[in-house]
DNA sequence: CTCACCTGTGTGACATTGTCACAGACTGCA
DNA sequence: TGCAGTCTGTGACAATGTCACACAGGTGAG
């Protein structure tokens, strides 16, 4: 239940089809679910299990992904402001276990509705269904893009493109350390190390610990 | 239209969530769509392409795949009986395009509906929307088992999982290329063929022109 | 301060998989 | 029978994954 008019309007804001949305299904709303916070690393969604509440984000961002046996990982896409866990909406509509663990990768804060809610809103509030609907099929594309990412593209050109996204704003520079971007892409550390030697022997980028300078935007981006 | 009783029946049983159907949603549904008879090999829809309509598949199979510059496939899944491309949907509730190829793999007999027909129904008519949130849900975890097999098995392991699962029901033949495997898992001929190889110089199978035969399906089955 | 310890990175050897260029084998049809 | 198209086999090499281990930088305990 949320009373305080200043976490509604925090809502509001993330959640679009809030405004405008009838007055009972917004009190409904309000009434219905609860914020929650999440630490930094604490896990949302585990695989297997079934789910019972739909988390979405306020703020912060979680990361889903699979992990192989051999401890590889590979993140299936991340679930950031305004989103919501939305395999768990699509575990809640079929009844299948979750697939896959999110874990939070910044603190979160989520507001948590149960899934009764989720199922009769959506028989009842068109702007309800259209956000569900929309994200499910938008994690849909996204992971088939993760597979056609896997299956037919280069470790160099992926790498490349990721340091170009995940840059600062100036495109120069990334914070992450070799693992974390091997569990991104579902590779091994050693192959994100040595693929990033030869980038530094091409004289694009620097590395150092725990980060990477990109120095030659221009010819990097041609291998992107 | 779809006045035939007969065609109604057969569309009544490869759709169950028509029985029990308000009459005027069953009116309506027979109304607005129509029987296509598709050519095996011909195109359903094409990467990029807007979807205007949904086929629900009556008969026959069609393959969902994506095909990288190389000419290398990967299967994302297949559409039979009962089901529908549900990508197609996903982009009409999405208004994203079409991120993927469909082609009909069998000859195939499908209903056909409007768009615009599609989104009306789910507000209004709760088996419909049952029905299409949980294939598109049901097409997520899948998508997302492909993406965990092709990033954490080994090859060999998944050939013979495949052999498996497409055998004869005595499970004792494949009727497959060495082609159509690689489409099917992602990878290339030479491959399929290499591994083949292996196992039939392990004497686990026999190979044959455009069929396999399994041999020892005790020992196969540790393979898999 | 020094040392043990943890995390992050570098490296070589080898296995697996993908690519390329061909060759050969089988099938259906003229 | 001979030809054309499809299917399969093969060797060389490139790219990627795995394993084992070395080393470097920072951090806290003593």
């Amino acid at each position: 239940m949320i009373k305080d008019l200043t976490v509604q309007t925090q809502l509001k804001s993330a959640f679009p089809f809030l405004s405008g949305a009838p007055a009972h299904f917004l009190t409904a709303f309000f009434e219905s679910g609860s914020i929650v916070q999440l630490e930094k690393g604490s896990h949302i969604c585990l695989e297997g299990r079934e789910c019972t509440h739909l988390a979405l984000v306020v703020e912060g961002s979680a990361r889903v992904y699979k992990i192989g046996e051999n401890g590889r990982e590979i993140t299936l896409y991340r679930v950031g402001f305004g989103e919501s866990c939305i395999l768990t909406a699509s575990c809640i509509l079929s009844s299948l276990p979750f697939p896959a663990f999110a874990v939070a990768e910044t603190p979160v804060t989520a507001f948590v509705i149960p899934a009764s809610k989720v199922r009769v809103w959506l028989a009842e509030w068109s702007a309800w269904r259209e956000y569900v609907f929309s994200l499910v099929a938008q994690r849909l594309t996204n992971v088939i893009s993760v597979v056609e990412e896997v299956v037919f593209r280069r470790m160099d050109e992926r790498i490349a493109n990721y340091l170009q996204s995940h840059s600062t704003p100036d495109g120069t520079r990334v914070s992450a350390t070799h693992q974390e971007i091997a569990s991104d892409l579902g590779t091994s550390r050693e192959v994100v190390s040595r693929i990033l030697k030869d980038f530094e022997s091409d004289g694009l980028v620097r590395i150092a610990r725990g980060s990477i300078e990109i120095i030659d935007i221009k010819h990097f981006a041609q291998r992107a």
